[in-house]
DNA sequence: TGAACTATGGTCAGTATATGACCGTTGGTC
DNA sequence: GACCAACGGTCATATACTGACCATAGTTCA
């Protein structure tokens, strides 16, 4: 390790550091709210090192947004595995989603918002184009299942895949939408994966029962 | 925590980052070989830097030094407890200095070279006079120790106090670097104990088996 | 022996990084 | 619509870091 190594690695640590002061802050306050002044004394840092490292606040909040929705992205993508069925990737995904946001309230509700387009955020087109584009790659991967559903023979291919997507889409939001901020914390886990797991299920035989005969009891088993 | 106190820690922080560096290298090549540009390399930084946290390669040799010696001192003096006898604090104290010198033997050499006078490190008077200073509050917890002896009546009151104490300092540091830095490791700790065991025991034996009587069998209890 | 060379402790002008007073704009108040 | 407060963003200044440079003290070799 030598000298240039040493201060990349301060840089990166000292952006780390303002990003997670600024995540915290936008996560409980939304975006106007929070002030690129308390960004900075929450990071221990002067209002201009902040601008040293991001242009804009704005672009602090892109970072941060884009960054999660890539991980979850990433997370969600994990469904795609060898050996499986369309109609298992669907209720793996449901899983993972749930368990995501059950890990992530803030995260969840920050989409919600932006999905709900609630733009008191006045973003620029850059960003919310961005945006669009990242909580689209989410509903993307739904998509891509039912077309490897078609493909393999395990759906019909004549359903309307936009409409399925949206389905499930909406279901799984929501669902979790309906518990997560409210009812008994104890009880809100429980509700939401049986919730989901009714509503998937009965989708998925509608889809399959048609078609598909060997699935050897998959629903029996769950 | 605010600003000025994240700026104070960092400081702290590279200061420790050099000290540490540097630390590591002299106590492996003693003070000439280790060049201050190695120490900026090794601390990945560059040598101006070294020259913002120290003024001199020699102070930061001084403060390593004297800091080490500072926390074995403090750490010496904890045999100085309520209810202990004189000849427990002894035993006790030798436990402790071999303790401490088995855990740091670079330490233990590079005091006994310097107590050894040699000079080719040819130091400022001020910093020579700093560690004769530090290696003597050692040996001055030693002569404490006989001084409380003295006027607890377990030690007779006429021993040569000077004598007694070069006695057990000379013991000491005989018996660890006969072994320390020779013969099998397996062996070393064992044979440097029992070494200074029956020096030590023969020693207070001498002094204390002609005044005090009620020591209960103090030697065979070890 | 002494000139040339090398290595090293220490300096300092130049660069990179961090700071906060300041500016223009905006949204709210009366 | 004049005032004000609060904010995002800027920039002159301050702080921290860098490495080419210097003086000197050994070392080599003619």
């Amino acid at each position: 390790m030598g000298l240039e190594e040493r201060k990349k690695k301060e840089k990166e640590q000292r952006r780390k550091t303002i990003l997670k002061a600024a995540r915290k802050q936008f996560f409980e306050k939304g975006f106007n709210p929070v002030t690129v002044a308390s960004i900075a004394r929450k990071a221990e840092l002067s209002k201009g090192t902040i601008y040293l490292y991001f242009k804009s606040k704005e672009e602090i909040y892109a970072q941060i947004l884009l960054s999660d929705i890539d991980k979850f992205h990433e997370r969600i993508s994990s469904v795609f595995q060898e050996g499986k069925g369309a109609s298992e990737m669907l209720l793996d995904f449901s899983d993972i989603y749930i368990d995501y946001f059950l890990a992530d309230r803030e995260l969840f509700r920050i989409l919600m918002v932006f999905m709900l387009r609630n733009d008191s955020m006045d973003f620029s087109e850059e960003l919310n184009n961005d945006l669009i584009r990242a909580t689209n790659s989410t509903i993307d991967v739904i998509e891509r299942i039912f077309r490897y559903g078609i493909d393999e023979g395990e759906f019909p291919p004549d359903i309307n895949i936009r409409q399925g997507r949206n389905a499930i889409w909406g279901l799984l939001n929501g669902v979790i939408s309906l518990h997560l901020f409210t009812g008994k914390e104890s009880a809100r886990e429980r509700k939401i994966r049986s919730a989901v797991k009714v509503g998937l299920e009965g989708f998925i035989k509608g889809l399959t029962n048609v078609y598909v005969t060997d699935k050897k009891g998959f629903f029996e088993q769950m």
